[in-house]
RNA sequence: GCGGACGUGGCGGAAUUGGCAGACGCACUGGAUUUAGGUUCCAGCGGGGAAACCCGUGGGGGUUCAACUCCCCCCGUCCGCACCA
């Protein structure tokens, strides 16, 4: 049969329209007796094209799923849509057009060119975040977070943009001004907003990371290590002079308390309201909204002598009370207590103001500084010194026994404290999820019954883009009887943060359509936990420590038994286009249309994958994907000029040739490379370079192979290369006569004698350069591999005159001769 | 500032356990095919040198028979955290 030109377009659409029939082609069986294997990744936002950019995370994940069925597990590979956001109705106000009608819009194409990339989903298990059927169930998880008082309402300062007249996210704040008006500076305003106290879960998201030690990279765990930031210290209370009240002050060094030379509170703390005057007030006022727009890294230290002086429960010394900007609300109590002989940040501010500075831990073989002359301060362990009853303990053991005291006086305890804050989920927004809460002029507070869900998000709705909370203008929407009394109550006009929909999507998967609850408990039970999970590290710390804290949530209520949503986690690298991001403002984006038209779906997954190794970031490039499109026109044309001869294959033909024996020999080498990146690292670099090799030495070695041989080296090949290009090994797969699909077919099993060289291929050193090499067999002795080496003319040549010191012997590998 | 990762030809990258540095691809050069261009096929391609050979994995030192790989110091790039008490 005559070769047949690689016609990617023909061959692609061929097979697009045959399998854009057969909507189970992907099925995933919930009831299977065969091993699951359940592989996902991220669930993107429509935007309303796919680009070169989620095709690489797409063509990872797909490689795995085909892989992974076949070799013979059930896999479950699903996708869906992250649907309700900011851009939809950012285009709204652009276009005049209704989010949904746009985003179902964008939904649609999206998914058109999915599957025109031949990405293996079980598209029966699709789903939309914003369809009324999958957000019932935030709501009703807000409902059961409500009644385990894991929602709670309060007052919280947030980033406001006067101009916008609305909540900004913190994303949403560039240098300290607002992303759309980029000369207003961003305030920081009370409002009351919705909270999840996945505080509450702190500890167990961090003593659980133990679980993910093995699957997940050590990057992502770090920075949910710090960023859940668990701090081990006491809680001491200060007795406020002439006051009832006291100032309670969270620190880890409880040790150098004697050394304590003020308190100091954050600027926010409500006793400021309290202790300050009025010029105080709003120079603290000030304090704040400059705070609000710089970089902490840059930010002076500033503080305000309030007048007031606190007492030092240990010693019943009298400190005076500082406001300054370095203290943050958010952590700890908002109020430290400042010891500048063993704290850099305090020694700064206590120089700066001239507050004393009083050493009380020397280190372990030292002596004690010097009060006036004191440089820096000394903020290692030691001795405690100058501390009454503790003077002379290391400061580990002052901390154990004034823990102790404190208890016994009932002015502090041991306390530990978190980073991690509450999760604000509140949104002045339109597109989102309606909070199902109902405010009552009688009862307060009211949850919407379980029964009334969803709280349909309503259609018609005024989008301005200035005011907040396009729902409280919805009459219709927000006039509600009161569910406890029945008095005319308003209903909460927030939507949730967008992260809830995404905490708990891949849940959904196991049931997508269950219309009494979120998903079925038996299928997540086969399902779960992910297998492997495929994101962009930008997802290392919101998406990924939400998901964590929903599961352990919806384990507590009894859905699901696994601890953990995903046993491994896979963050692929960007990629990169002329230098820099593909982003729309630089105009560098390739859409999947423009490759597909160019180069085929083909060509552009393999060259992702071929590129560099996939945790890399990568660069795209015209040339590059073309050697991919030409890599698997030789594939093709040399299988479609070869397939006749091959099918002609007799069994007990002619005994095999030299070149039989190499192709086959190679043919198993790469298998086994491609397999082993399979069960390994992933680096399909390395496995796409490895058939690559072996398709060049098919070319060298057409006109020897004998038609058995071909045979097996053909349909190995398609069988390698369908992970990768589906497209092209369906086609040549029928070529070859058989019956698809490819990723039905059993994954071939290398044969470890086959792919094993005749015989060892001796390097032979001097002095550790390469001097000359042979041919032995394996097992060849040490002795006979010294004597061959030293045998060897060039090897004479290299040593002559010289004195042989040593020789080293590497069986099968290699013989060094050291000489003087 | 603290923490982490990385640094290999003109480019992307390979070398998995300390054992032939540069697999594979791109770009480039030459040849064959072609009226020509393109396609395709074959060959060359780290630097120096006519060659023998020498040099070469950011720089400097060390361990070793042997170092891209291990150790120490320095430089650079990227990422994360950054008054977290």
């Amino acid at each position: 049969m005559p070769e047949k030109p690689y016609d990617h377009k023909q061959i692609e659409l061929k097979w697009f329209e045959r399998w854009q029939n057969q909507p189970d082609l992907y099925k995933a069986d919930s009831n299977s007796s065969l091993p699951k294997y359940y592989v996902l990744e991220m669930l993107p936002y429509p935007s309303g094209t796919l680009h070169i950019g989620h095709i690489r995370n797409y063509s990872i994940g797909d490689a795995l799923a085909r892989y992974k069925r076949m070799r013979g597990f059930n896999v479950l590979h699903p996708m869906g849509w992250d649907a309700f956001g900011l851009p939809a109705e950012n285009a709204a106000i652009a276009n005049r057009r209704h989010p949904r009608e746009w985003t179902r819009a964008n939904i649609d194409e999206m998914k058109r060119q999915h599957r025109r990339m031949a990405f293996s989903y079980d598209w029966n298990r699709e789903i939309s975040t914003c369809e009324p059927g999958y957000y019932r169930w935030n709501q009703w998880f807000f409902l059961k977070m409500y009644e385990r008082g894991l929602a709670y309402r309060r007052q919280a300062l947030l980033n406001w943009c006067p101009n916008c007249a609305t909540v900004l996210a913190n994303e949403q704040v560039v240098d300290g001004c607002c992303w759309r008006h980029e000369t207003t500076p961003v305030e920081q305003r009370e409002m009351v907003q919705w909270f999840i106290r996945i505080t509450r879960y702190a500890d167990q998201l961090l003593s659980d990371i133990k679980q993910l030690e093995d699957g997940w990279p050590e990057r992502v765990l770090t920075m949910q290590r710090n960023w859940i930031g668990r701090s081990e210290g006491t809680e001491v209370d200060f007795a406020l002079e002439g006051d009832q009240r006291k100032i309670r002050v969270f620190t880890t060094r409880v040790d150098t308390i004697y050394g304590a030379t003020c308190v100091i509170l954050a600027p926010e703390h409500p006793l400021v309201t309290d202790l300050a005057t009025a010029g105080v007030h709003a120079e603290v006022r000030r304090m704040i909204d400059a705070r609000g727009h710089k970089d902490p890294g840059d930010l002076e230290k500033e503080g305000l002598f309030t007048g007031r002086y606190a007492i030092n429960p240990f010693n019943g010394e009298r400190v005076p009370i500082w406001v300054a900007n370095f203290i943050v609300m958010g952590y700890g109590t908002g109020a430290i207590m400042a010891v500048p002989a063993h704290d850099e940040r305090d020694f700064e501010f206590c120089k700066q103001y001239g507050i004393p500075i009083r050493p009380v831990i020397r280190p372990v073989d030292g002596d004690l500084a010097d009060p006036v002359t004191i440089r820096e301060a000394f903020a290692d362990y030691g001795i405690v010194e100058n501390s009454g009853q503790f003077s002379g303990l290391a400061s580990a053991e002052a901390r154990l026994r004034m823990n102790e005291a404190a208890g016994r006086a009932g002015f502090g305890s041991a306390a530990v404290t978190f980073r991690l804050k509450d999760w604000g989920v509140s949104r002045q927004r339109y597109w989102g999820t309606p909070i199902p809460m109902i405010h009552c002029p009688c009862c307060g507070v009211v949850p919407v019954p379980e029964e009334d869900l969803p709280v349909v998000l309503p259609l018609d709705v005024a989008i301005t883009g200035q005011g907040s909370s396009p729902l409280a203008a919805v009459d219709a929407f927000m006039n509600v009887p009161c569910p406890k009394c029945g008095t005319a109550a308003r209903r909460e006009s927030d939507t949730m943060d967008t992260f809830i929909d995404s905490s708990w999507y891949f849940y959904r998967y196991c049931d997508p359509d269950n219309a009494g609850a979120p998903f079925d408990t038996q299928s997540a039970a086969y399902w779960f936990p992910i297998d492997q999970y495929i994101g962009g590290v930008e997802h290392a710390i919101l998406h990924l420590i939400y998901s964590r804290f929903w599961t352990k949530f919806m384990r507590d209520l009894g859905l699901v038994a696994n601890d953990e949503p995903a046993t491994r986690l896979f963050t692929q690298g960007m990629v990169i286009k002329d230098g820099a991001k593909m982003s729309k403002s630089k105009g560098n984006v390739i859409s999947a249309d423009q490759m597909i038209e160019r180069f085929g779906a083909d060509t552009g997954r393999v060259f992702e994958l071929f590129a560099a190794p996939p945790e890399k970031d990568l660069d795209w490039t015209d040339a590059g994907a073309e050697g991919a499109y030409r890599f698997l026109g030789r594939v093709y044309r040399f299988l479609t000029r070869n397939a006749d001869r091959a099918l002609a294959a007799q069994p007990g033909g002619a005994s095999p040739s030299e070149s039989d024996r190499r192709i086959r020999r190679k043919l198993h080498q790469t298998l086994r490379k491609v397999t082993e990146d399979f069960e390994t690292r992933w680096h399909f670099n390395t496995s796409i370079a490895k058939i690559m090799e072996f398709v060049n030495d098919l070319y060298a070695a057409e006109a020897d192979l004998s038609p058995a041989v071909l045979l097996e080296a053909l349909e190995t090949l398609v069988l390698m290369l369908e992970p990768f290009a589906p497209y092209v090994a369906e086609e040549m797969w029928e070529q070859l006569g058989r019956t698809g699909p490819v990723f039905r077919q059993p994954w071939p099993a290398f044969d470890a004698g086959l792919a094993r060289e005749e015989e060892a291929e001796i390097v032979v050193q001097v002095n550790g350069k390469l001097r000359a090499r042979f041919q032995a067999p394996f097992g060849t002795p040490q002795a006979t591999l010294e004597t061959t080496a030293l045998g060897n003319d060039k090897i004479q040549q290299a040593i002559e005159g010289r004195r042989v010191a040593k020789v080293v012997v590497v069986p099968d590998k290699l013989v060094n001769i050291v000489v003087r």
